[in-house]
DNA sequence: AAAATAGGGATATTTTATATCCTTAATAGA
DNA sequence: TCTATTAAGGATATAAAATATCCCTATTTT
């Protein structure tokens, strides 16, 4: 069980756009030079980024993406969610119901004690999610990355931001 | 991202086992007619928790499987980690690395922030099943289950135990 | 008018999950 | 001893999902 890799690239692009002066756009083409990545698939992440409303776009030269929010506004459990989807990670069967001692027409009413639990787990995942802000991040990638990296990327970005 | 169905097999099974005589096995036979489940297919995921040593297994007639410990000492995540593996649902690419700006031969040292934090809230999903022990699961189906039921499947298994 | 952009549909490739089949060694019971 | 039954595991097949590319359209800037 291991998210998509997009989740990876949407986490890291939005950490790029929250940089971005206000009323500004980094196109796809940016994104994907700036990180290694293939530009027509990281393209489908941005769009779910977009359909989410976490993001705002243009088109034509100088077009792109920004926030839609403030970093302080934009957690960690929407950038996931907007690109892996809000689905829980454990889907019940409910192989209970093929007990051959089930007597004809019974019904369960509730879901099965075992999904209670492992959804109970996947919403742990989600609170930690939930309780990191994009703003978090830069303030750790801001201690983490050697002021000279942090401004000559903040420069290459303004470079090519429409 | 979802987990297998081997995962939610793997803990109906050992609910089941629980209620197990001391000293008597059931076969994947057995517990593969009780759920509608493909025999082969679920025999591998009982081939994890024997692996991991969850549970203990005998050979030949009136042979299968029963639990090494008591339900009390087997969590959620024991049998979780059986089946799914031990892996991070989040894998880091370090695609920070192919930053353009960065100067040739910089080695970064820590794991990216991005990283670190989905570690943390898959960490956060390993401790809620940690946290739940299946002697916890059991008592719960106890409540859920009617008692005839409960009652019949006790001895439907019974009478399939070795 | 031309160039660049996001959006999205179609398709191809690779990887993973699901499922079945078969052989081997061990064991219980007749 | 002989037979039936079992777990273990290798090999293989099928289905589904992730990854990736291509192409067309509408829009916008220059």
């Amino acid at each position: 069980m291991i998210l998509k890799s997009q989740v990876e690239w949407a986490l890291h692009c939005c950490a790029i756009l929250a940089g971005l002066p206000e009323g500004r756009y980094l196109s796809t083409k940016a994104l994907a030079e700036f990180h290694g990545l293939p530009k027509e698939y990281l393209s489908k992440a941005l769009q779910g980024l977009s359909q989410a409303g976490l993001v705002h776009t243009t088109l034509g030269p100088s077009g792109g993406y920004r926030l839609a929010k403030t970093p302080a506004e934009l957690t960690f459990l929407d950038i996931v969610e907007a690109v892996e989807g809000k689905a829980r990670s454990f889907v019940c069967n409910n192989i209970r119901a093929n007990n051959p001692c089930r007597p004809p027409g019974y019904c369960e009413s509730d879901p099965c004690a075992v999904a209670r639990i492992m959804w109970e787990a996947d919403e742990a995942w989600r609170q930690k999610l939930r309780s990191v802000r994009l703003s978090d991040l830069i303030e750790t990638l801001s201690k983490d990355i050697p002021a000279d990296l942090w401004k000559s990327s903040f420069e290459w970005v303004l470079e090519r931001a429409g």
